[in-house]
DNA sequence: CGAGCACTTGATCGCTTTCAATAGCTGTGG
DNA sequence: CCACAGCTATTGAAAGCGATCAAGTGCTCG
Protein backbone atom coordinates (compact mmCIF):
# COMPACT_ATOMS: atom_id res chain seq x y z
CA UNK A 1 0.00 0.00 0.00
CA UNK A 2 2.45 2.44 -0.63
CA UNK A 3 3.97 4.28 -3.11
CA UNK A 4 1.02 5.11 -5.78
CA UNK A 5 2.34 8.74 -5.43
CA UNK A 6 5.12 7.46 -8.16
CA UNK A 7 4.80 10.87 -10.03
CA UNK A 8 1.41 12.40 -10.28
CA UNK A 9 1.08 15.93 -12.40
CA UNK A 10 1.05 19.26 -10.30
CA UNK A 11 -2.13 19.91 -12.00
CA UNK A 12 -4.12 16.71 -10.63
CA UNK A 13 -1.84 17.57 -7.05
CA UNK A 14 -4.52 17.41 -4.04
CA UNK A 15 -2.90 20.88 -2.69
CA UNK A 16 -2.47 22.06 -5.61
CA UNK A 17 -4.04 25.40 -4.57
CA UNK A 18 -2.50 25.36 -1.22
CA UNK A 19 0.85 25.15 -1.29
CA UNK A 20 4.22 26.72 -2.02
CA UNK A 21 3.02 26.66 -5.69
CA UNK A 22 -0.45 27.84 -5.30
CA UNK A 23 0.24 31.59 -7.40
CA UNK A 24 2.47 29.74 -9.88
CA UNK A 25 1.73 29.61 -13.58
CA UNK A 26 1.54 26.45 -15.60
CA UNK A 27 5.30 27.34 -16.76
CA UNK A 28 6.76 27.74 -13.44
CA UNK A 29 4.76 24.44 -12.51
CA UNK A 30 6.76 22.57 -15.30
CA UNK A 31 9.92 24.19 -13.89
CA UNK A 32 9.18 23.22 -10.23
CA UNK A 33 7.78 19.59 -12.06
CA UNK A 34 11.91 19.20 -12.79
CA UNK A 35 13.10 18.73 -9.79
CA UNK A 36 10.46 17.30 -7.60
CA UNK A 37 10.28 13.86 -6.41
CA UNK A 38 8.04 11.73 -4.10
CA UNK A 39 8.52 10.32 -0.84
CA UNK A 40 6.47 8.22 1.48
CA UNK A 41 6.94 7.73 5.20
CA UNK A 42 5.02 5.35 7.62
CA UNK A 43 3.35 6.96 10.48
CA UNK A 44 5.83 6.92 13.38
CA UNK A 45 9.04 7.20 10.94
CA UNK A 46 11.47 10.30 11.13
CA UNK A 47 11.37 12.63 8.11
CA UNK A 48 14.43 14.61 9.03
CA UNK A 49 16.45 14.61 11.79
CA UNK A 50 17.44 17.97 14.01
CA UNK A 51 21.19 19.08 12.59
CA UNK A 52 21.36 16.86 9.71
CA UNK A 53 22.13 18.34 6.39
CA UNK A 54 18.78 18.87 4.25
CA UNK A 55 18.59 17.96 1.05
CA UNK A 56 15.36 18.63 0.45
CA UNK A 57 12.53 20.91 1.24
CA UNK A 58 9.16 20.09 0.06
CA UNK A 59 5.16 19.71 0.98
CA UNK A 60 3.31 17.31 3.03
CA UNK A 61 0.39 15.92 0.46
CA UNK A 62 -1.22 13.40 2.42
CA UNK A 63 -1.19 12.39 6.33
CA UNK A 64 0.14 14.61 9.09
CA UNK A 65 3.51 15.27 10.59
CA UNK A 66 5.17 16.84 13.16
CA UNK A 67 7.69 19.28 14.25
CA UNK A 68 9.20 18.26 17.61
CA UNK A 69 12.62 19.69 19.99
CA UNK A 70 13.90 17.67 22.57
CA UNK A 71 16.03 18.10 25.42
CA UNK A 72 18.65 15.90 26.20
CA UNK A 73 17.48 14.47 29.14
CA UNK A 74 14.03 13.53 26.78
CA UNK A 75 11.97 16.02 27.52
CA UNK A 76 10.09 16.94 24.29
CA UNK A 77 8.07 19.58 23.04
CA UNK A 78 5.80 20.05 19.83
CA UNK A 79 6.41 23.32 18.07
CA UNK A 80 4.47 22.65 15.14
CA UNK A 81 1.60 20.23 13.34
CA UNK A 82 2.37 19.83 9.17
CA UNK A 83 -0.94 19.32 7.34
CA UNK A 84 -1.28 18.38 4.04
CA UNK A 85 -0.53 21.47 2.01
CA UNK A 86 2.04 22.73 4.86
CA UNK A 87 5.85 23.45 3.81
CA UNK A 88 8.70 21.52 5.11
CA UNK A 89 12.37 22.91 5.25
CA UNK A 90 14.30 26.39 4.79
CA UNK A 91 15.72 27.45 2.12
CA UNK A 92 18.70 29.24 2.93
CA UNK A 93 19.92 27.03 5.78
CA UNK A 94 21.66 24.20 5.29
CA UNK A 95 20.86 22.09 8.69
CA UNK A 96 17.55 21.59 10.45
CA UNK A 97 16.86 23.05 13.31
CA UNK A 98 14.05 20.27 14.33
CA UNK A 99 13.61 16.90 14.59
CA UNK A 100 9.94 16.26 11.67
CA UNK A 101 8.01 13.08 12.34
CA UNK A 102 5.22 11.37 10.23
CA UNK A 103 2.54 11.03 12.69
CA UNK A 104 0.49 9.03 10.21
CA UNK A 105 1.82 7.82 7.25
CA UNK A 106 2.58 10.60 5.02
CA UNK A 107 3.37 11.44 1.77
CA UNK A 108 5.73 14.53 0.66
CA UNK A 109 6.39 16.12 -2.80
CA UNK A 110 10.76 17.03 -1.77
CA UNK A 111 12.42 19.77 -4.20
CA UNK A 112 16.04 18.93 -4.31
CA UNK A 113 16.78 22.09 -2.20
CA UNK A 114 19.54 23.69 -4.27
CA UNK A 115 17.72 24.00 -7.73
CA UNK A 116 14.69 24.85 -5.37
CA UNK A 117 16.75 27.99 -3.61
CA UNK A 118 17.69 28.97 -7.34
CA UNK A 119 13.91 28.97 -8.36
CA UNK A 120 12.81 30.87 -5.11
CA UNK A 121 15.10 33.64 -6.76
CA UNK A 122 13.92 33.98 -9.97
CA UNK A 123 10.12 32.57 -9.53
CA UNK A 124 8.41 35.40 -7.54
CA UNK A 125 5.37 33.58 -7.06
CA UNK A 126 6.90 30.75 -5.18
CA UNK A 127 8.45 33.26 -2.67
CA UNK A 128 5.39 34.99 -2.50
CA UNK A 129 3.52 32.31 -1.33
CA UNK A 130 6.34 31.10 1.02
CA UNK A 131 6.54 34.56 2.53
CA UNK A 132 2.68 34.46 3.06
CA UNK A 133 2.55 30.88 4.27
CA UNK A 134 5.53 31.79 6.53
CA UNK A 135 4.22 34.71 8.01
CA UNK A 136 1.02 32.60 8.74
CA UNK A 137 3.29 29.62 10.78
CA UNK A 138 4.48 32.83 12.70
CA UNK A 139 1.06 33.89 14.03
CA UNK A 140 0.40 30.65 14.95
CA UNK A 141 3.04 29.66 16.32
CA UNK A 142 2.58 32.98 18.44
CA UNK A 143 -0.20 32.18 19.17
CA UNK A 144 0.54 28.76 20.72
CA UNK A 145 3.45 30.45 22.64
CA UNK A 146 -0.39 32.37 24.73
CA UNK A 147 -1.01 28.46 25.42
CA UNK A 148 2.33 27.10 26.34
CA UNK A 149 2.62 30.44 28.67
CA UNK A 150 -0.47 30.97 30.14
CA UNK A 151 -3.36 28.87 30.27
CA UNK A 152 -4.51 25.98 32.06
CA UNK A 153 -4.26 22.33 31.39
CA UNK A 154 -7.84 22.38 31.45
CA UNK A 155 -8.06 25.62 28.54
CA UNK A 156 -5.13 23.89 26.90
CA UNK A 157 -7.25 20.46 25.50
CA UNK A 158 -10.03 22.99 24.92
CA UNK A 159 -8.20 24.72 22.80
CA UNK A 160 -6.67 21.84 21.01
CA UNK A 161 -9.88 20.43 20.46
CA UNK A 162 -11.87 23.61 19.04
CA UNK A 163 -8.85 24.05 16.87
CA UNK A 164 -9.10 20.79 15.21
CA UNK A 165 -12.74 21.17 14.96
CA UNK A 166 -12.55 24.46 13.47
CA UNK A 167 -10.27 23.24 10.23
CA UNK A 168 -12.43 20.39 10.13
CA UNK A 169 -15.27 22.99 9.91
CA UNK A 170 -13.31 24.77 7.31
CA UNK A 171 -12.76 21.80 5.51
CA UNK A 172 -16.09 20.70 5.24
CA UNK A 173 -17.27 24.47 4.46
CA UNK A 174 -19.64 23.46 7.11
CA UNK A 175 -20.72 26.62 9.27
CA UNK A 176 -18.59 25.57 12.78
CA UNK A 177 -20.96 26.07 15.21
CA UNK A 178 -23.60 24.25 16.95
CA UNK A 179 -23.32 20.21 16.63
CA UNK A 180 -20.18 18.73 14.97
CA UNK A 181 -17.91 15.99 15.77
CA UNK A 182 -13.67 15.60 15.04
CA UNK A 183 -11.32 12.56 14.98
CA UNK A 184 -7.90 13.79 17.01
CA UNK A 185 -5.21 12.89 15.11
CA UNK A 186 -2.92 12.57 17.97
CA UNK A 187 -1.98 10.38 20.58
CA UNK A 188 -3.11 11.41 24.17
CA UNK A 189 1.34 11.27 24.21
CA UNK A 190 1.54 13.47 21.37
CA UNK A 191 -0.93 16.13 22.60
CA UNK A 192 0.82 15.98 25.99
CA UNK A 193 4.11 17.02 24.05
CA UNK A 194 1.97 19.33 21.97
CA UNK A 195 0.21 21.42 24.79
CA UNK A 196 3.42 20.68 27.35
CA UNK A 197 1.33 18.60 29.84
CA UNK A 198 2.14 14.76 30.52
CA UNK A 199 0.02 12.53 29.22
CA UNK A 200 -1.62 11.69 32.63
CA UNK A 201 -2.91 15.07 32.61
CA UNK A 202 -4.04 15.34 29.06
CA UNK A 203 -6.27 11.88 29.79
CA UNK A 204 -8.15 13.54 33.08
CA UNK A 205 -8.61 16.76 31.13
CA UNK A 206 -10.54 15.62 28.60
CA UNK A 207 -12.09 12.97 31.39
CA UNK A 208 -12.81 16.31 33.17
CA UNK A 209 -14.67 18.08 30.03
CA UNK A 210 -16.48 14.65 29.18
CA UNK A 211 -18.00 14.55 32.90
CA UNK A 212 -18.74 18.40 32.52
CA UNK A 213 -20.57 17.67 29.12
CA UNK A 214 -18.66 20.13 26.93
CA UNK A 215 -17.50 17.36 24.98
CA UNK A 216 -19.06 13.68 24.33
CA UNK A 217 -16.46 10.58 23.58
CA UNK A 218 -16.89 7.80 21.24
CA UNK A 219 -14.13 5.52 21.64
CA UNK A 220 -10.45 6.86 22.32
CA UNK A 221 -9.95 9.15 19.17
CA UNK A 222 -13.35 10.62 18.07
CA UNK A 223 -14.52 13.35 20.00
CA UNK A 224 -18.24 15.18 19.56
CA UNK A 225 -18.97 18.80 20.32
CA UNK A 226 -22.36 19.71 21.58
CA UNK A 227 -21.45 23.29 21.97
CA UNK A 228 -19.10 24.91 20.00
CA UNK A 229 -19.32 27.90 21.99
CA UNK A 230 -19.46 26.36 25.20
CA UNK A 231 -16.09 24.47 23.90
CA UNK A 232 -14.20 28.14 23.14
CA UNK A 233 -15.42 29.79 26.30
CA UNK A 234 -13.46 26.83 28.24
CA UNK A 235 -10.41 27.24 25.46
CA UNK A 236 -9.90 30.99 27.09
CA UNK A 237 -9.96 32.33 23.35
CA UNK A 238 -11.86 35.62 22.92
CA UNK A 239 -14.64 34.80 21.06
CA UNK A 240 -13.24 36.12 17.54
CA UNK A 241 -11.55 33.20 16.87
CA UNK A 242 -7.52 34.04 16.08
CA UNK A 243 -7.47 30.94 13.75
CA UNK A 244 -4.32 28.62 14.30
CA UNK A 245 -2.58 26.30 11.63
CA UNK B 1 14.87 65.10 23.28
CA UNK B 2 12.49 63.52 20.64
CA UNK B 3 12.41 63.46 17.20
CA UNK B 4 15.87 64.22 16.25
CA UNK B 5 15.20 61.57 13.94
CA UNK B 6 12.99 63.90 11.32
CA UNK B 7 14.47 62.19 8.20
CA UNK B 8 17.49 60.57 7.98
CA UNK B 9 19.19 59.37 4.74
CA UNK B 10 18.79 55.43 4.07
CA UNK B 11 22.25 55.61 3.52
CA UNK B 12 22.89 56.96 7.18
CA UNK B 13 20.43 54.64 8.83
CA UNK B 14 21.94 52.56 11.87
CA UNK B 15 19.51 49.68 10.58
CA UNK B 16 20.62 49.81 7.04
CA UNK B 17 22.27 46.45 6.26
CA UNK B 18 20.31 44.30 9.12
CA UNK B 19 16.61 45.82 8.31
CA UNK B 20 14.37 44.73 5.80
CA UNK B 21 16.10 47.41 2.94
CA UNK B 22 19.40 45.39 3.68
CA UNK B 23 19.54 44.04 0.17
CA UNK B 24 18.19 46.70 -1.84
CA UNK B 25 20.03 48.79 -4.39
CA UNK B 26 20.21 52.45 -4.72
CA UNK B 27 17.00 52.52 -6.99
CA UNK B 28 15.43 50.37 -4.61
CA UNK B 29 16.44 52.46 -1.58
CA UNK B 30 15.21 55.45 -2.96
CA UNK B 31 11.57 54.16 -4.06
CA UNK B 32 11.54 53.18 -0.26
CA UNK B 33 12.44 56.50 0.92
CA UNK B 34 9.69 58.27 -0.84
CA UNK B 35 7.04 56.02 1.27
CA UNK B 36 8.78 55.83 4.96
CA UNK B 37 8.30 58.55 8.19
CA UNK B 38 9.73 58.45 11.35
CA UNK B 39 7.82 58.26 14.48
CA UNK B 40 9.28 57.93 17.84
CA UNK B 41 7.47 56.52 20.44
CA UNK B 42 7.65 56.97 24.51
CA UNK B 43 8.62 53.88 27.07
CA UNK B 44 5.18 52.54 27.83
CA UNK B 45 3.50 53.85 24.63
CA UNK B 46 1.61 51.11 22.93
CA UNK B 47 2.41 51.31 19.11
CA UNK B 48 -0.47 48.79 17.96
CA UNK B 49 -3.13 47.76 19.29
CA UNK B 50 -4.41 44.34 18.03
CA UNK B 51 -7.47 44.21 16.41
CA UNK B 52 -7.05 47.82 15.13
CA UNK B 53 -6.16 48.45 11.33
CA UNK B 54 -2.27 48.76 10.29
CA UNK B 55 -1.61 51.86 8.71
CA UNK B 56 2.01 51.39 8.44
CA UNK B 57 4.32 48.58 8.94
CA UNK B 58 7.79 49.28 9.36
CA UNK B 59 11.10 48.71 11.41
CA UNK B 60 12.36 49.57 14.45
CA UNK B 61 15.56 51.69 14.38
CA UNK B 62 16.35 51.91 18.23
CA UNK B 63 14.74 50.97 21.32
CA UNK B 64 13.45 47.80 22.31
CA UNK B 65 9.63 47.05 21.32
CA UNK B 66 7.45 44.19 22.81
CA UNK B 67 4.69 41.89 21.21
CA UNK B 68 2.16 40.79 23.67
CA UNK B 69 -0.98 39.24 24.02
CA UNK B 70 -3.65 39.48 26.46
CA UNK B 71 -6.79 37.27 27.64
CA UNK B 72 -9.68 38.24 28.78
CA UNK B 73 -8.70 38.30 32.54
CA UNK B 74 -5.65 40.06 31.94
CA UNK B 75 -3.11 36.79 32.14
CA UNK B 76 -0.55 37.92 30.06
CA UNK B 77 2.03 36.86 27.30
CA UNK B 78 4.72 38.37 25.38
CA UNK B 79 5.29 36.25 21.80
CA UNK B 80 8.59 38.56 20.58
CA UNK B 81 11.00 41.08 21.56
CA UNK B 82 11.58 43.89 19.02
CA UNK B 83 15.07 44.98 18.49
CA UNK B 84 16.82 47.29 16.35
CA UNK B 85 16.41 45.94 12.63
CA UNK B 86 13.21 43.66 13.72
CA UNK B 87 10.36 44.40 11.73
CA UNK B 88 6.75 44.94 12.41
CA UNK B 89 3.67 44.52 10.85
CA UNK B 90 2.05 42.10 8.41
CA UNK B 91 1.95 42.46 4.75
CA UNK B 92 -1.41 41.01 3.17
CA UNK B 93 -3.24 41.41 6.68
CA UNK B 94 -5.37 44.21 7.46
CA UNK B 95 -5.57 44.33 11.15
CA UNK B 96 -3.34 43.64 13.87
CA UNK B 97 -2.93 40.02 15.41
CA UNK B 98 -0.51 41.95 18.66
CA UNK B 99 -0.31 44.07 20.74
CA UNK B 100 2.88 45.74 19.95
CA UNK B 101 4.34 48.55 22.93
CA UNK B 102 7.42 50.23 23.29
CA UNK B 103 9.32 48.90 26.13
CA UNK B 104 12.09 51.83 25.96
CA UNK B 105 11.86 55.16 23.88
CA UNK B 106 11.39 53.56 20.70
CA UNK B 107 12.12 55.11 17.07
CA UNK B 108 10.41 53.75 14.14
CA UNK B 109 10.85 53.84 10.13
CA UNK B 110 7.73 53.75 9.26
CA UNK B 111 6.28 52.63 5.71
CA UNK B 112 2.81 53.30 4.42
CA UNK B 113 1.43 50.08 4.08
CA UNK B 114 -0.26 50.09 0.50
CA UNK B 115 2.88 51.39 -0.95
CA UNK B 116 4.86 48.80 0.80
CA UNK B 117 3.26 46.11 -0.61
CA UNK B 118 2.91 46.86 -4.14
CA UNK B 119 6.89 47.61 -3.78
CA UNK B 120 7.08 43.93 -2.15
CA UNK B 121 5.42 42.91 -5.17
CA UNK B 122 7.52 44.55 -7.60
CA UNK B 123 10.91 44.19 -6.07
CA UNK B 124 12.14 40.72 -4.97
CA UNK B 125 15.18 42.06 -2.97
CA UNK B 126 13.08 43.72 -0.36
CA UNK B 127 10.43 40.24 -0.83
CA UNK B 128 13.67 37.81 -0.08
CA UNK B 129 14.85 39.76 2.93
CA UNK B 130 11.87 39.71 4.84
CA UNK B 131 11.11 36.08 3.81
CA UNK B 132 14.28 35.24 5.75
CA UNK B 133 13.84 37.53 8.83
CA UNK B 134 10.39 35.89 9.06
CA UNK B 135 12.15 32.32 9.13
CA UNK B 136 14.37 33.65 11.86
CA UNK B 137 11.70 34.95 13.53
CA UNK B 138 9.79 32.02 13.54
CA UNK B 139 12.96 29.64 14.76
CA UNK B 140 13.14 31.49 17.25
CA UNK B 141 9.49 31.14 18.08
CA UNK B 142 9.54 27.59 18.26
CA UNK B 143 12.78 27.96 20.71
CA UNK B 144 10.53 29.75 22.96
CA UNK B 145 8.07 27.21 22.67
CA UNK B 146 10.39 24.70 23.95
CA UNK B 147 11.27 26.76 26.89
CA UNK B 148 7.42 27.76 27.57
CA UNK B 149 6.63 24.46 27.59
CA UNK B 150 9.08 22.17 28.85
CA UNK B 151 11.55 24.20 31.05
CA UNK B 152 11.81 24.88 34.60
CA UNK B 153 11.59 28.16 36.22
CA UNK B 154 15.06 28.27 36.96
CA UNK B 155 15.77 26.81 33.51
CA UNK B 156 14.09 29.74 32.04
CA UNK B 157 15.73 32.78 33.74
CA UNK B 158 19.27 30.72 32.28
CA UNK B 159 18.01 30.97 29.15
CA UNK B 160 16.83 34.64 28.84
CA UNK B 161 19.73 35.69 30.47
CA UNK B 162 21.92 34.03 28.11
CA UNK B 163 20.44 34.86 24.95
CA UNK B 164 20.82 38.90 26.28
CA UNK B 165 24.38 37.81 27.09
CA UNK B 166 24.90 36.31 23.69
CA UNK B 167 23.26 38.61 21.51
CA UNK B 168 25.16 40.87 23.25
CA UNK B 169 28.42 39.41 22.76
CA UNK B 170 27.58 39.09 19.16
CA UNK B 171 27.02 42.57 18.47
CA UNK B 172 30.10 43.95 20.28
CA UNK B 173 31.50 40.88 18.40
CA UNK B 174 33.66 39.47 21.56
CA UNK B 175 34.04 36.08 22.16
CA UNK B 176 31.10 35.04 23.51
CA UNK B 177 32.91 33.56 26.83
CA UNK B 178 34.25 33.54 30.00
CA UNK B 179 33.65 36.49 32.04
CA UNK B 180 30.46 39.21 30.50
CA UNK B 181 27.79 41.20 31.89
CA UNK B 182 24.65 42.60 30.46
CA UNK B 183 22.41 44.73 31.40
CA UNK B 184 18.56 43.57 31.44
CA UNK B 185 16.46 45.86 29.32
CA UNK B 186 13.07 44.62 31.07
CA UNK B 187 11.44 45.05 34.33
CA UNK B 188 11.07 41.70 36.12
CA UNK B 189 7.10 42.18 35.32
CA UNK B 190 8.02 42.00 31.58
CA UNK B 191 10.36 39.26 32.41
CA UNK B 192 7.84 37.08 33.44
CA UNK B 193 5.27 38.14 30.47
CA UNK B 194 8.09 36.57 28.30
CA UNK B 195 8.65 33.64 30.22
CA UNK B 196 5.20 32.14 31.48
CA UNK B 197 6.41 32.96 35.08
CA UNK B 198 4.79 35.12 37.84
CA UNK B 199 7.10 38.40 38.33
CA UNK B 200 7.80 36.64 42.04
CA UNK B 201 9.05 33.58 40.72
CA UNK B 202 11.41 35.44 38.50
CA UNK B 203 12.46 37.48 41.33
CA UNK B 204 12.99 34.13 43.36
CA UNK B 205 15.03 32.77 40.68
CA UNK B 206 16.94 35.44 40.05
CA UNK B 207 18.05 35.39 43.67
CA UNK B 208 18.65 31.57 43.72
CA UNK B 209 21.44 32.08 40.53
CA UNK B 210 22.90 34.79 42.52
CA UNK B 211 23.11 32.71 45.76
CA UNK B 212 24.26 29.71 43.79
CA UNK B 213 27.09 31.73 42.37
CA UNK B 214 25.73 31.60 38.56
CA UNK B 215 25.52 35.27 38.44
CA UNK B 216 26.17 38.67 40.23
CA UNK B 217 24.20 41.53 40.52
CA UNK B 218 25.12 45.13 40.35
CA UNK B 219 21.59 46.81 40.73
CA UNK B 220 18.67 45.49 39.60
CA UNK B 221 19.18 45.60 36.11
CA UNK B 222 22.98 45.11 35.67
CA UNK B 223 24.20 40.90 35.63
CA UNK B 224 27.63 39.61 35.42
CA UNK B 225 28.34 35.82 33.93
CA UNK B 226 31.89 34.61 35.60
CA UNK B 227 31.23 31.33 33.70
CA UNK B 228 29.21 31.18 30.53
CA UNK B 229 29.12 27.38 30.25
CA UNK B 230 28.14 27.29 33.71
CA UNK B 231 24.77 29.60 32.53
CA UNK B 232 24.53 27.61 29.68
CA UNK B 233 24.25 24.37 31.38
CA UNK B 234 22.07 26.04 33.96
CA UNK B 235 19.80 26.96 30.92
CA UNK B 236 19.20 23.41 29.25
CA UNK B 237 20.36 24.24 25.82
CA UNK B 238 22.16 22.09 24.66
CA UNK B 239 25.87 23.45 24.00
CA UNK B 240 25.40 23.98 20.54
CA UNK B 241 23.12 26.95 21.15
CA UNK B 242 20.47 27.78 19.00
CA UNK B 243 20.32 31.29 18.59
CA UNK B 244 17.23 33.13 19.31
CA UNK B 245 16.08 36.59 18.10
C1' DC C 1 -5.67 -16.60 25.82
C1' DG C 2 -1.95 -13.66 26.80
C1' DA C 3 1.29 -9.97 25.25
C1' DG C 4 1.58 -5.36 24.13
C1' DC C 5 -0.07 -0.93 23.77
C1' DA C 6 -2.94 3.20 24.61
C1' DC C 7 -5.49 5.02 27.92
C1' DT C 8 -7.57 5.88 32.57
C1' DT C 9 -7.58 6.57 37.38
C1' DG C 10 -5.68 7.05 42.13
C1' DA C 11 -2.41 8.84 45.67
C1' DT C 12 1.19 11.68 46.73
C1' DC C 13 4.79 15.08 45.93
C1' DG C 14 6.75 19.37 44.75
C1' DC C 15 7.17 23.45 42.01
C1' DT C 16 5.06 27.59 40.95
C1' DT C 17 1.41 30.64 42.17
C1' DT C 18 -1.00 33.38 45.27
C1' DC C 19 -1.44 36.40 48.99
C1' DA C 20 0.94 39.38 51.95
C1' DA C 21 4.50 42.03 54.07
C1' DT C 22 8.81 44.39 53.63
C1' DA C 23 12.83 46.64 51.48
C1' DG C 24 15.01 49.81 48.35
C1' DC C 25 14.96 53.44 45.11
C1' DT C 26 13.40 57.89 42.93
C1' DG C 27 11.21 62.06 42.69
C1' DT C 28 8.32 65.75 44.82
C1' DG C 29 7.29 69.20 48.00
C1' DG C 30 7.37 71.18 52.60
C1' DC D 1 17.34 68.10 54.35
C1' DC D 2 13.87 65.01 55.39
C1' DA D 3 9.13 63.08 54.81
C1' DC D 4 6.33 60.70 51.97
C1' DA D 5 4.21 58.79 47.86
C1' DG D 6 4.75 55.62 44.23
C1' DC D 7 7.04 52.27 42.07
C1' DT D 8 10.02 48.10 41.55
C1' DA D 9 11.93 44.27 43.67
C1' DT D 10 12.60 40.85 47.39
C1' DT D 11 11.13 37.54 50.66
C1' DG D 12 7.91 34.61 53.42
C1' DA D 13 3.99 31.44 54.15
C1' DA D 14 0.37 28.86 52.38
C1' DA D 15 -2.35 26.91 48.69
C1' DG D 16 -3.11 24.68 44.35
C1' DC D 17 -2.20 22.64 40.07
C1' DG D 18 0.12 19.55 37.40
C1' DA D 19 3.88 16.00 37.71
C1' DT D 20 5.27 11.70 39.28
C1' DC D 21 4.74 7.09 40.69
C1' DA D 22 1.80 3.23 40.49
C1' DA D 23 -2.12 0.27 39.40
C1' DG D 24 -5.64 -1.03 36.67
C1' DT D 25 -8.69 -1.16 32.32
C1' DG D 26 -9.75 -2.07 27.64
C1' DC D 27 -8.51 -2.93 23.10
C1' DT D 28 -5.96 -5.26 19.20
C1' DC D 29 -3.35 -8.73 17.38
C1' DG D 30 -0.57 -12.64 17.58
Amino acid sequence: MQDHFVHVQCGDCPIRHRAVCARCETDELAQLEQIKYYRSFQAGQTIIWSGDRMEFVGSVVSGIASLTQTMEDGRRQMVGLLLPSDFVGRPGRSTAAFDVTATTDVVMCCFRKKPFETLIAETPHIAQRLLEMTLDELDAAREWMLLLGRKTAREKIASLISIIARREAALNKKKATGQLSVDLPLTREEMADYLGLTLETVSRQISALKKDGVITLEGNRHVSIPDLDRLLEEAGDDTDGGMLV
